[in-house]
DNA sequence: CAAGATTGATAGATCAATCTTA
DNA sequence: TAAGATTGATCTATCAATCTTG
C-alpha cells in the first residue's frame, strides 16, 4: 500500500525470481531437468506408494489441471514419468516415475541442495529462517482469504 | 540443506507464486495488461525523462536482453509502448510510454496496489514486514556470491 | 450435471546465433 | 573486438473448450 510496502514486496520477488532462476540452471545443468520437472518428480516420490493421482500431484504442487497435464506429457516423451489406469476410477490416472526418472531426481537432490544451501539456506541465521516461517505463514494466512 | 530449511523455502515459493498468478489474473481483468507489462512500464514511468534505454530497462528489472526485446516487441504491438533513436549512440534505442499505455498503467496501478495491499501488506503486522526487508536483504547479500 | 483429465491456441521465457555500430 | 539490440527456435504457462466416466 506505502511505497515502502510495494517496494519491499518488489524487492523480495525480485530475488526470489533471481534464486529460482540459478537454481534452474543449475538443475538443467547437473541433473538435465527443470525445477518443475524437480518438483513433480520429488511429489510422486514422497507419494506413499510412489506414484500418485494426477488431481493429487496438482493439489500438491498447487498448480492447475491442465498445467499438469502439459508438463506430464513432455515428461512422459523423455521416459521421467509413466502413466497407468486407476482401476478404482475409471476417470482417474496414476503416475509413477520411470527407471529414468528415479536417476535425474537422485542427481537433481544434490544439486538441488547445493545451490539452495550455497546460496541461501547456508547464508541465513536461525533467527532469520524463523522469520522466513513466520512470514510464510503470514502470506499464506492472507492469500487464503 | 535440513529438511526443515528446504521445505521453509519450497513453501515461501508456493506461496508467493500464488500471489503472483492472483496479481496477474487482476491486472490482466482490471487493466488488460500483465504483470510483466506493469513492470516494464512502471520501470519506464520512474525514469528520469518517462524514458529509458532498452539496456537499463533490462538492468532495472533483471531480465536479460533478450527477454526485454520480445517483450517490447509484442507491447509494442499492442501500443503500450513506442521505441525511439539514440542520438548519442547509434546502436541505442529509448522507450517510453504509448499513451495507451499510460491509460493502462494508471489502471493498472490501482487494481495493484489494492490486489497487493488487501492480499499482502494489509495482513502483515510493521514487525513482520520489518522481517520481509530484512530477509530480503539477507537473500540479495547471499544471491550475490 | 460434476469430476478427472486432455487438447489446442496463445502468450511468455530461455538459449544460441546474428546484426550493427562504437 | 565488444556493446546494444534483435531474431528464430524451443520450451513453459495459461485459458477456454472438450471428452469421458461417476
Amino acid at each position: 500500500m506505502t511505497e515502502t510496502g510495494r517496494g519491499a514486496w518488489r524487492d523480495l520477488m525480485r530475488v526470489t525470481a533471481e534464486v529460482n532462476a540459478r537454481v534452474n540452471r543449475e538443475l538443467q545443468r547437473q541433473a538435465g531437468i527443470s525445477l518443475a520437472d524437480f518438483e513433480v518428480l520429488n511429489a510422486i516420490a514422497r507419494a506413499p506408494e510412489r506414484q500418485i493421482r494426477i488431481f493429487e500431484l496438482g493439489a500438491a504442487l498447487g498448480w492447475e489441471q491442465s498445467r499438469v497435464s502439459h508438463q506430464l506429457g513432455r515428461m512422459q516423451r523423455r521416459e521421467l514419468v509413466v502413466r497407468s489406469e486407476c482401476a478404482a476410477d475409471g476417470r482417474g490416472t496414476f503416475i509413477a516415475l520411470a527407471a529414468h526418472g528415479r536417476r535425474a531426481l537422485r542427481r537433481a537432490t544434490a544439486a538441488y541442495d547445493r545451490v539452495l544451501g550455497d546460496t541461501v539456506l547456508g547464508n541465513l541465521t536461525a533467527a532469520q529462517l524463523d522469520a522466513l516461517d513466520d512470514l510464510t505463514a503470514a502470506l499464506q494466512m492472507a492469500a487464503a482469504t
